[in-house]
DNA sequence: CTTGGTTGTGTTGGATTTCT
DNA sequence: AGAAATCCAACACAACCAAG
């Protein structure tokens, strides 16, 4: 991969890089709750969940100055035919991948279909729970868990109720990632009254998808808004964002991809289990610059491409709806000519269509070898 | 020790988008 | 069109740290 596309390839220009607050909305006050909360036999339900295993996650510290200099490395690609929705970040002289197989690995959360949205699922089930303990009102998520955490150690909900309340408790403060102002997802809590149809949604996909949305475009424009603000008069110059949806799995993602950022001691390896968000306890929150310094300003940095998946991974049922030949292990770097910067909207559809009319036999071509060259690397690495 | 800068966090008004 | 849901961003504030 040629340094000099990559470079040109950055959805930000190296120039235009700039400072910014981030914070997320991912709150896991939750899982600490739901421990000060459940009883040791409730819990025991709560681990045979498909959010169980998030019981044993260590400290998860958000460094969004960590996160912010990885986003401002985004490269503009192509998605391939069907391929899932894929990040590729230009660091150090290389590219990181961010896909659903990440994902996968760092949460081990499902991806699987979703084709039918999710409040369809749940359209024939019952309001049980929502009617009570809310009376059908309505529950918004801060109402939610301060009416988790009033329920005290000793209360009188049973233990099944008690394990599913706690599931959306985690799937809406953690999971879903979003302002406490905003309502529950009614859908969810009538799906959890079938934990089995709960257990075998594809988590993996939905969250994957809600967190990928908000990170490719907290940062969109906002390069030249923190220019108009630098010359204007405001008081406030900081830029500042907020992303939604799971942001730790970006985190985790990135300390695997990036080894220098544990071996700056700002992440520890606790474990070595599966999913790999098990694996790390995040501490550190250094400074943009000093991230600049120690890490990003390095053009020869070790880092990880993708992730592979281990020998005990692949065995995973979370793994079980990934197909690897989807995911290129190269981007398909575009072109500023035909990235869509400063295309009207209306304008813009047309000119996508013409770019892939243009290229589809090379795009085939290139991602025959792409999936041969992946395949021969998996063999070895087996 | 103080000071000033940077960070994450919490709170909030209000703008924007989506739903009905 | 009007209401509800969602998101943006302006603060205030405490913790931390490095320089003076």
């Amino acid at each position: 991969m040629s340094q000099k596309k990559l470079h040109e390839s950055l959805k930000i220009k190296e120039d235009d890089r700039f400072p910014s607050r981030v914070s997320g909305y991912c709150n896991w006050e939750s899982i600490r709750l739901i421990k000060s909360i459940l009883s040791p036999k409730q819990l025991d339900l709560f681990r045979a969940t498909c959010f169980g295993h998030f019981l044993d996650v260590s400290d998860m510290v958000l460094s969004g100055q960590f996160c912010h200099h990885i986003l401002l490395r985004e490269c503009h690609v192509r998605d391939v035919d069907d391929t899932p929705s894929t990040f590729w970040f230009y660091v150090g002289n290389e590219v990181i991948r961010f896909s659903a197989v990440e994902f996968c690995l760092v949460t081990g959360l499902t991806i699987g279909d979703s084709s039918e949205s999710p409040s369809n699922i749940s359209k024939h089930m019952d309001k049980r729970l929502h009617q009570s303990y809310f009376q059908d009102g309505k529950v918004h998520v801060k109402v939610f868990a301060n009416w988790f955490r009033n329920l005290g150690p000793n209360n009188n909900v049973n233990d099944n109720d008690m394990v599913k309340l706690a599931l959306i408790l985690f799937l809406e403060m953690t999971l879903v990632g979003k302002d406490d102002r905003n309502a529950i997802q009614y859908w969810a809590l009538q799906l959890v009254d079938d934990l089995d149809a709960f257990n075998n949604f594809p988590w993996g996909t939905f969250i994957n998808g809600r967190t990928f949305d908000s990170l490719s475009t907290c940062l969109v424009g906002r390069d030249d808004k923190y220019k108009e603000r630098l010359e204007s008069p405001a008081k406030w110059k900081t830029e500042k964002y907020n992303v939604y949806g799971f942001v730790t799995s970006f985190q985790v993602w990135a300390i695997e991809a990036i080894p220098k950022w544990a071996m700056l001691g700002h992440a520890s390896r606790v474990n070595n289990v599966t999913p790999r968000i098990l694996n790390w306890k995040c501490t550190g929150t250094p400074s943009y610059v000093e991230l600049y310094d120690n890490i990003f300003k390095y053009k020869n940095l070790t880092i990880s491409k993708f992730l592979v998946p281990s020998d005990e991974e692949v065995t995973k049922l979370y793994w079980a709806g990934i197909d690897q030949s989807h995911f290129p292990i190269d981007p398909m770097i575009v072109s500023p000519e035909e990235c869509d910067c400063g295309v009207d909207d209306d304008d813009y559809e047309d000119d996508v269509h013409e770019d892939i009319d243009n290229v589809e036999g090379d795009a085939e071509k290139k991602m025959m070898m792409v999936r041969m060259i992946y395949n021969i690397q998996m063999l070895v690495m087996i």
